[in-house]
DNA sequence: CAGTGGTCTAGACCACTGG
DNA sequence: CAGTGGTCTAGACCACTGG
């Protein structure tokens, strides 16, 4: 995957992309006139269409044309970091270091945790943006003695998953994550710019190293507004040996 | 009307889906040859390919060869009615119908049923319950023209999926599910017996068939306080190096 | 190097819509 | 009916692997 090879398709997914920008709410041209306009075979921009389709940007019709969406949705077949999930979504993400502090595990967080009661903890609470507005409000904690010893500070700069995975050769390789309802309370809603006690996506996600290892505990606050939850699921095959 | 063209592809899928079979954990013939075997291009083959890649059952590498995979690695969260659901919790279904009625399509529900508006729908409104007590508010939008003729009253009795499943023997196959936070208006609380303006989990749901036909759309309220959403993510296998 | 999958093309025809 | 997206083709060339 990491070629430098320019695909068509990449450069031609960002112009549509901006396509998409101006025809907000509206239809886009025919597949013929764009497949000219970006002196690109059919079948080439049909690929970059299904795409951002897939992505939730567009909804194609048989016969009627092809439409912006009024709402993007974020696809969640893998576990992305908050800024990986943005940028898929075409949106540029930020963050906004709220704090950091030192504390011990109390006895929900350790039992999440898998640790006992009083275990050092870290943790950390953000602001995240996409495109300059609040998407979320994030708290993460991290479990001090499962990790290289380091400076919290560093976690004011640059990317949380970056510096576990790339500095420290953290492999994280998987998640349980649960998604409930939730009102916010007054603080929070300021934070994130919206009315008091409005809805809120709540995520709590349990982060597990290649080995088992329960590295992180996340709880984001996601504005319902601006963000959903994307899940594909298929009907098991019925002909599968252990079936009830 | 149920389209009855027989696309290239359905058949090729089912044909390679028995050679998979046959080469279980072992290596596909390349795709000039298979293209050739089958009758169909080369692009159409990669279709079928990079679909049945997507469920699980391959793995191709660039250069490599297209390998059968040991087995489906990441079973996907599996499509379930919600007494199957309910049951899993060790919970006792049941429902309640509230209204059952025929309309028309609107743009929104036409928009993502891929219907044109106006197009004949059934739909059904029930409470489910979980031990007697409510836990969702659910309204199904079923595609007229995409079943069989039935008596709406049919739905009174028994499970929907049974009737379609069972006694129309369509093939449900996979579910897009979208997840959203809101609040209840107070007839939606009343019904839920929660306090008014209480948070609800939105779930949306549109039903394919084995086909990819979209013959159901499906809306539901779950209570807050009963309900969440359980996803269990992994990481990519390889990350793109430059990611940040 | 030969062989594999990955990308892209120019064109044909089909299915569906009512822009 | 003209116009739209959906499917499929036969072929070219590219990127990557070591069957």
């Amino acid at each position: 995957m990491a070629s430098e090879r320019a695909l068509k398709r990449q450069q031609l997914k960002q112009q549509l992309q901006d396509l998409i920008q101006q025809h907000a709410g509206g239809r886009l041209p025919p597949e013929r006139e764009l497949s000219e306009r970006f002196a690109v075979a059919r079948e080439t921009l049909r690929r970059c269409l299904r795409e951002l389709e897939e992505d939730g940007l567009l909804q194609r019709r048989q016969g009627a044309g092809t439409f912006v969406s009024g709402q993007p949705v974020v696809k969640q077949l893998q576990l992305m970091s908050f800024s990986e999930e943005m940028r898929e979504r075409g949106l540029i993400p930020s963050s906004e270091v709220l704090s950091i502090k030192s504390l011990g595990a109390n006895a929900k967080l350790a039992s999440k945790l898998k640790l006992t009661p009083g275990a050092p903890l870290l943790e950390l609470r953000r602001l995240r943006l996409a495109d300059d507005e609040p998407m979320a409000l994030e708290t993460v904690y991290l479990v001090r003695d499962r990790l290289p010893a380091f400076d919290p500070e560093e976690l004011r700069e640059g990317s949380l998953y970056e510096l576990l995975m790339q500095r420290f050769g953290l492999q994280i390789r998987s998640a349980q994550q649960q998604v409930q309802a939730t009102v916010l309370t007054e603080e929070e809603a300021e934070a994130l710019e919206v009315p008091p006690f409005s809805p809120s996506l709540l995520v709590e996600r349990l982060v597990m190293t290649g080995g088992g290892e329960i590295i992180e505990f996340a709880r984001s606050l996601y504005r319902a507004d601006r963000y959903r939850f994307e899940v594909n699921v298929m009907r098991a095959p019925s002909s599968a040996p252990g079936e009830a």
